[in-house]
DNA sequence: GCCGTTTTCGGCCCGACTGTTTTCAGTCG
């Protein structure tokens, strides 16, 4: 482990990563609380720096800054310069390796980490499922028979998704390792195939696809990529290795010709390639990772390949239109295609704004005059700052009459950008919390101040289904509401959703309407994309947001538009692909049709 | 460990929820 990440960067990432996992360890050496929380709070603070702390080091520049004192300046003053932390080795030394990895159970924290440890010798995840089964764990203090439940409940959740990673760290792996194939010399074609180009939220493992003369040469520069901790196999046509992270990745090379049936082959989910083959078995051939056949002759060399230079054409040749690689899921991509009825999908640069996001005001990291010049810079037409409201105290939530200020602020701000001719203007907005019962966090009076309202679930999780879905269809017959925040509040491979009638959701905004989000944060991706036909059919509209915390979160557009293609979402479904003035008049729409402006 | 300062140490976000207790501790957001 060691040797892995010191390889890497220290990058602001990886150092907030250490002051956070110092501030656990200290937990767990049940150190005073505030202490660990002062690692926690300087953590967030170097997550959210623009700027490399490499940099600030290098420049003498650490003074000053809000959260990181002495003693923690000069930690990160040693990492930066050294790759390494004296101290930080030897907290963990002092401590059983694998007591953090227990801590990252639900309802297991530092104290109840710190308790089993010290009465049962619990170290790892298998220790504590054998205590478990045992029932040793009811038997401590403080815990009882539905404690033990809940861990193996949590620990079975962690085996499920061990091995899956989130779409978005894939995606940074792929981009990455295909722009070095496309550069080398004897790559002719390359893609990335499977889940990660059918951009499934979670992913298991990656599919690198290359056609080559020379196999070996892309095999070598493959597993040599300095992203790579292990090799797992390497072969003449194809290699296996592990990525930073713990992602494993397959390359094939093929050639040439074999390239697109290859892509097609590996990109498809496994139910898609299944009635691919059998359409092709119906023209009396045989489709294969190494091309399309006719399988009147005996023999399936290169002679009986009908030739396909892309995906398209093997779609043609079988009678369909082209399918996006984010539909071949078996949801009736085939029967759209048949009829040439596959629509034209949402294009992430037709996103104009995102109409979710945070400011310095609440939990985010930059303040409004930022976000302003940096949105108009990115070309963007509009860009919604939707704070947290007041009941959100984790996230910093701001009380009505902060919210008041900052509708002023941003009108100033907005004169100013129209002084300056820039076509941009920052819409002001509120994430507002919908509370147990029902109500929502503010009153009508100040919603109706604002140019946009989301309303969304931080609190009482566990509510029956039948209340959670009430607590949200009341939201949406808000006549100030535009639109429903991330509407199950799932974490992927951390937190399930909360219980809602989805089906009752959508038919509740349509009936008001309500748009519902596409929350395009990595880890959420929330409506989820299986929902969207659903929901386009009613006619609801989806507005895909970065649910940005600093500007360069605007990046998660990409991520938002590949699962609103997923869901079969074209241009005309998603709100924030209005031109500014239609979109301004698209916000007012609800409010006229319930006549309250 | 950080901050603010009535410069030498007290306060640091806080409420809901859960499971365990019977008045509370730990976790979570």
């Amino acid at each position: 482990m060691i040797l892995i990440y010191y390889n890497i960067d220290m990058n602001n990432d990886r150092i907030a990563e250490i002051l956070e996992e110092i501030g656990t360890l200290l937990e767990l050496k049940g150190e005073n609380p505030f202490k660990t929380r002062a690692y926690t709070n300087a953590a967030n603070t170097v997550r959210g720096t623009a700027e490399p702390f490499e940099k600030l080091v290098a420049e003498d520049r650490l003074q000053g800054i809000k959260g990181i004192g002495e003693s923690i300046r000069s930690k990160i003053t040693e990492l930066v310069g050294t790759g390494r932390l004296e101290y930080y080795e030897e907290l963990k030394n002092s401590i059983p390796a694998g007591l953090i990895a227990l801590t990252q159970l639900p309802t297991l924290g530092p104290k109840k980490v710190k308790i089993l440890n010290e009465k049962l010798g619990v170290t790892n995840i298998d220790q504590l499922e054998d205590a478990c089964r045992q029932g040793k764990i009811a038997q401590i203090e403080g815990f009882g028979p539905k404690s033990e439940a809940k861990i193996l409940e949590g620990i079975r959740f962690h085996r499920q998704y061990a091995t899956k990673h989130l779409l978005i760290d894939a995606i940074l792996i792929s981009d990455h390792v295909l722009v070095q194939l496309r550069n080398h010399p004897d790559v002719i074609r390359c893609d990335v195939a499977g889940s990660v180009r059918r951009h499934k939220e979670v992913i298991g493992d990656m599919d690198f696809l290359v056609s080559s003369k020379r196999p070996s040469r892309v095999i070598d520069f493959f597993t040599n990529d300095k992203r790579v901790i292990n090799v797992i196999a390497k072969g003449e046509t194809r290699a296996s290795v592990n990525y930073e992270g713990g992602i494993q990745a397959d390359l094939r090379v093929v050639d040439d010709q074999q390239f697109p049936f290859a892509l097609a082959y590996f990109t498809g989910s496994k139910q898609h390639n299944i009635i691919m083959r059998r359409l092709a078995i119906q023209h009396g051939w045989l489709l294969n990772e190494y091309g399309l056949f006719d399988q009147d002759e005996e023999t399936r060399d290169a002679g009986n390949l009908i030739p396909c230079k892309n995906e398209e054409d093997i779609f043609n040749r079988l009678g369909l239109s082209y399918i996006s690689p984010e539909l071949r899921e078996d949801q009736g991509e085939f029967e759209a295609a048949e009829k040439d009825n596959i629509p034209r999908l949402l294009e992430w640069t037709q996103l104009r704004g995102s109409l979710h996001n945070h400011s310095n005001w609440s939990d985010g990291f930059e303040s409004l005059d930022t976000i302003a010049s940096g949105a108009a810079d990115l070309g963007l037409d509009y860009w919604a700052v939707t704070d947290h409201s007041r009941s959100s105290r984790q996230a910093n939530g701001i009380s009505a009459e902060t919210l008041r200020k900052q509708i002023i602020e941003i009108k100033d701000i907005n004169a100013k950008l129209a002084e300056q001719g820039a076509d941009f203007s920052l819409l002001s907005g509120i994430e507002v919390d919908v509370l147990a019962d029902g109500r929502l966090d503010f009153d009508d009076d100040l919603l109706s101040e604002l140019d946009i309202v989301i309303a969304s679930i931080h609190s009482a999780f566990a509510q029956p289904e039948a209340e959670t879905t009430q607590r949200l269809i009341k939201a949406a017959q808000n006549p100030f509401v535009h639109m429903i925040g991330h509407p199950t509040g799932r974490l992927l491979l951390e937190r399930e959703p909360y219980r809602i009638d989805i089906k009752a959701l959508i038919d509740a905004c349509a009936e008001t309407g309500t748009w519902i989000e596409l929350n395009a944060h990595p880890q959420r991706l929330d409506l989820d994309w299986r929902h969207w036909r659903h929901a386009k059919d009613k006619g609801v509209k989806c507005a895909v947001n970065c649910d940005a915390h600093r500007l360069a979160h605007a990046a998660f557009l990409r991520l938002g538009a590949g699962i609103a293609r997923k869901g079969w979402l074209t241009p005309d479904d998603v709100v924030n692909t209005l031109k500014p003035k239609d979109f301004m008049n698209a916000l007012s729409s609800k409010r006229r049709r319930y006549k309250v402006i």
